[in-house]
DNA sequence: AACTATTTATAAGA
DNA sequence: TTCTTATAAATAGTT
């Protein structure tokens, strides 16, 4: 709904994606808002930008609908049970050191190191998303070096002009001289 | 958006007043998705219809937003004793976010992808570390390739010797047919 | 459940 | 950020 049709993946420009997460998240909480008084419903709406910042709605209050919906599926009861509440953690930074673990190695291997486990097709797909990168840089940098050159060359305009008329001005002095 | 113009206000029609929550709900939660998706955001999602059913989403998981909620939301986190442990293990967990995000764009950038935050220096030095990793994979693939193509040289061999030594015993038997 | 006339949301541009 | 506007998408009322 917009100048142009997008399509649904993550966009990688982090200015419009903030555009886009500010305006879009408006819609959503105006929506989110409209279908609970139109129908009569209770929503709750939870909203963590990727800078970390919170935005929220709900229709009567977050801790009733929590509430509500933790009664209703009770693995989220770790809410109100310490034990399970410090299992959750230990399984969360359980998750999230795996993660790391499978990320740290897939770096690795982008650097060219690590590669005693793969086949000669998993090579084969490296080099080619390495030479698939290595264009996608190189097209960026010829992009911003050409931008560069044209702002000096902009700025070396600027300065042969003021150059032109400081030497007119002096013309009487250096005469004197002579 | 649609035939006519409403006003926000509960619909009194049971009828239209379901049907409505019916298409509005699928609307919300489509874009609840679209926006974790494009702006990579952590949502949470939770909508109960007036007849009681529950409608949710989550991008990650609803424990998770619901803890990350909580946290942030001190009049929420009475429900948690806030014991030493479970706060070493958010500590834990919150640590390893952050590596896990370095991780990532580190990942991105190595990928050709998001590189709009970088200089001409650092592209340059990327593109440098891109040359040295596809030269470190062609080297591995290829002293693979020669290792295989050794192992099957020999196997070619005994293979071949096998045959040898097969046609030798059969050659009386062949003789025989003759 | 479909259909479509409209309204609304929003992508792109300023 | 905020405004504008052309266009895509959602949906109110209808079949």
């Amino acid at each position: 709904m917009g100048r142009g049709k997008i399509v649904i993946r993550r966009i990688d420009n982090s200015t419009s994606r903030q555009v886009t997460f500010s305006k879009r998240r408006s819609g959503l909480l105006k929506k989110a808002k409209e279908l609970s008084i139109l129908c009569d419903a209770e929503v709750g709406l939870i909203v963590f930008s990727s800078t970390e910042k919170l935005y929220d709605f709900a229709s009567t209050s977050m801790k009733s609908v929590i509430e509500r919906y933790a009664k209703l599926k009770e693995e989220n009861y770790h809410l109100i049970n310490p034990t399970s509440e410090i299992k959750f953690w230990q399984r969360e930074a359980s998750s999230l050191r795996q993660q790391l673990q499978y990320l740290q190695q897939c770096r690795r291997q982008l650097l060219g190191e690590e590669l005693s486990g793969l086949s000669i097709e998993d090579l084969q797909n490296l080099e080619n998303q390495l030479e698939k990168s290595l264009k996608g840089v190189r097209t960026r940098k010829a992009n911003l070096t050409q931008q560069e050159n044209l702002e000096l060359h902009k700025k070396i305009h600027i300065v042969s002009q003021e150059n032109a008329e400081l030497q007119k001005k002096n013309k009487p002095d250096v005469m004197n001289l002579g």
